[in-house]
DNA sequence: TTGTAGGCGTTATCAA
DNA sequence: TTGATAACGCCTACAA
């Protein structure tokens, strides 16, 4: 049972196929007679118009394309399913593709979602990109684009994220109020717009209470498996050695977290640890992990509402911007009652 | 600056597209010198067929759909990593659409699968699903299909799923081994095919120790949120309580040990938990959470390639197979070394 | 060895 | 109010 087409209809009612295109798209200049005929037959056929052909005759595909570094990646699940929430709500599908970190995926998966005609593009680079020019290209051709979460502010488009700095300045500060000095930051590769900002809210929390930096105390993971374990004794190997870790992933966390019970070291006792997350059982580990949570569902929701309104009204667009999401500070050391604060 | 065609660099080589589109795929029946200029040009400006076109013309798409219920969940995750593993590496891509457990949902994405013209379909069946018309006659239009997961033996397709009947029939005999005696089991909704099957493996273990199957300890979640806490209440309520549970994900282990603890439990003195899993943090829980794993990318990646070798050789279909993966129970109760079983 | 024509499903333009 | 035709990009008989 092959697809109904416009044709078949056409046949079987001896009409033209034009007359039952433009009856199925209710236009003004078909008799309501013959609009009924056709709307009836399609129906009982279960006529569904063909989205390539639709695509290919130029209009709109009513397609996304979603690139991120890794689905299997609280964050990015949790991001894609906002995507796919909005999207599907807007009658938009979503087509996904994974960079796997690599740049050279990432300029494959932009040129194969560009020729698969989709409407526009989510992206969130790869931690080895650091060459924007085909995103520029992108923006050229006047291709829709949202950036979210991994951005490049260079480049003029709606980019959303959370609010890194403020998060990682709440986090470094609440270690500090809790009178540790030595904070460890374990985190993802510099290039990364989040790395960047994360970083600068490190600092400027540490300025903030007359604590020097000291760059020996900042490391830099690769998304390689275990890798956690050699950091952390990097880490321990300093004197004095780390009275803290704050840590930018659920998987630097968790891997931060065995390495140092590994070790026989007592959290929070000797080293606190508190990290950037997604992860829903941050609160049953143990200890409980004290966690920066961004919200990963609005953020791709945001960004979904953005791309969409950028699509279907392209002239009236408002201009690039950048939309910061508040993160959530949640104190959950055992010691101390829970907390809540919002950047 | 628009995509090149097969027409612009006909044109700009004086050629008719039926020459450059042979040149372009190497025919025989073309000079070599002609291919050459063809070739060089083409290369020069970078050209790529248009997919779409591809798929109208009704050759293959070289896409494949993966429809699961809910992306944001570390099993389906997983998975779709290993499909999309094995999907880039020959050449398709992938579409994903969630279902988010709902049977008209479900529907709908086949549907439009099938209008995106995929090569081949993926999928899980959602939670509500009982009624398969819908994938039996994709299987009647001969459209190469694969269920992973959540299957339905009845269906005449390949189906890919773990060993749920043996990592429950280990999971529980454990519990049992250790000395527990009224083992609850917390599952899934019952229409999946995976629940009843780690039901029945349950029941098997239960039989096998002499101890009565009493259907009072088994209670069914439903995906929604926070459902644990009553369910758990439900169960604490009974006389006697038990005094393990056996929990059907991680969404409800999660759920379940933090409604233990909540209401003050020792876990695992007075009441056991073992879980089946796809978290990456259940070695770091508190306590370490015992858990059956499954391979979930491995399922995925199988799946990928079974469907893959569906779509390109139709003709030598070796017929539909079911196969089951082993899956692995890991015991981490503080009590006991670490051990490994392989069901 | 190369070119012409038709078709995949749909819509838009122009004619009737 | 309806129909014929061309076009989107590509492929493939069939003709030259």
């Amino acid at each position: 049972m092959d697809p109904v087409t416009i044709k078949d209809i056409a046949h079987a009612l001896n009409l033209s196929t034009s007359t039952v295109s433009r009856a199925l798209r209710d236009s003004y200049e078909i008799s309501p007679e013959t609009k009924r005929l056709v709307m009836e037959y399609a129906e009982r056929l279960n006529y569904r118009p063909n989205p390539i052909a639709l695509s290919l005759k130029g209009s709109s595909s009513k397609a996304l394309a979603v690139i991120v570094p890794q689905i299997a990646n609280n964050f990015f699940s949790q991001a894609i399913n906002g995507i796919e929430a909005i999207a599907y709500n807007r009658g938009y599908h979503v087509i996904i593709f994974q960079t796997h970190e690599s740049y050279e995926r990432e300029v494959a998966n932009v040129q194969q979602a560009v020729s698969r005609r989709v409407d526009g593009l989510l992206l969130s680079l790869s931690s080895e990109t650091s060459d924007v020019k085909h995103l520029q290209a992108l923006i050229d051709q006047g291709m829709p684009l949202v950036l979210f979460d991994r951005v490049a502010a260079e480049l003029p488009v709606t980019q959303v994220v959370a609010d890194n700095f403020g998060g990682a300045y709440a986090a470094t500060s609440h270690l500090l109020q809790t009178g540790r000095r030595r904070i460890a930051h374990l985190t993802i590769p510099p290039y990364l717009s989040i790395a960047q900002e994360r970083l600068a809210g490190y600092r400027a929390a540490l300025e903030q209470y007359g604590v020097p930096y000291d760059e020996n105390l900042v490391r830099y993971g690769t998304f390689g498996p275990d890798e956690a374990g050699p950091l952390v004794d990097e880490l321990l190997a300093l004197s004095p050695p780390p009275d803290a870790f704050f840590t930018a992933s659920d998987r630097l966390a968790l891997g931060c977290l065995g390495a140092l019970r590994q070790r026989g070291i007592d959290v929070p006792g000797q080293v606190a640890l508190l990290s950037f997350t997604n992860s829903q059982s941050a609160h049953l580990l143990n200890p409980p992990l004290s966690t920066v949570t961004q919200p990963a569902q609005e953020i791709g929701q945001l960004a979904a509402e953005r791309l969409i309104e950028l699509i279907e009204r392209k002239h009236k667009s408002t201009g690039p911007s950048t939309m910061k999401l508040p993160t959530t500070l949640v104190v959950r050391e055992s010691s101390r009652p829970l907390a809540k604060v919002v950047s």
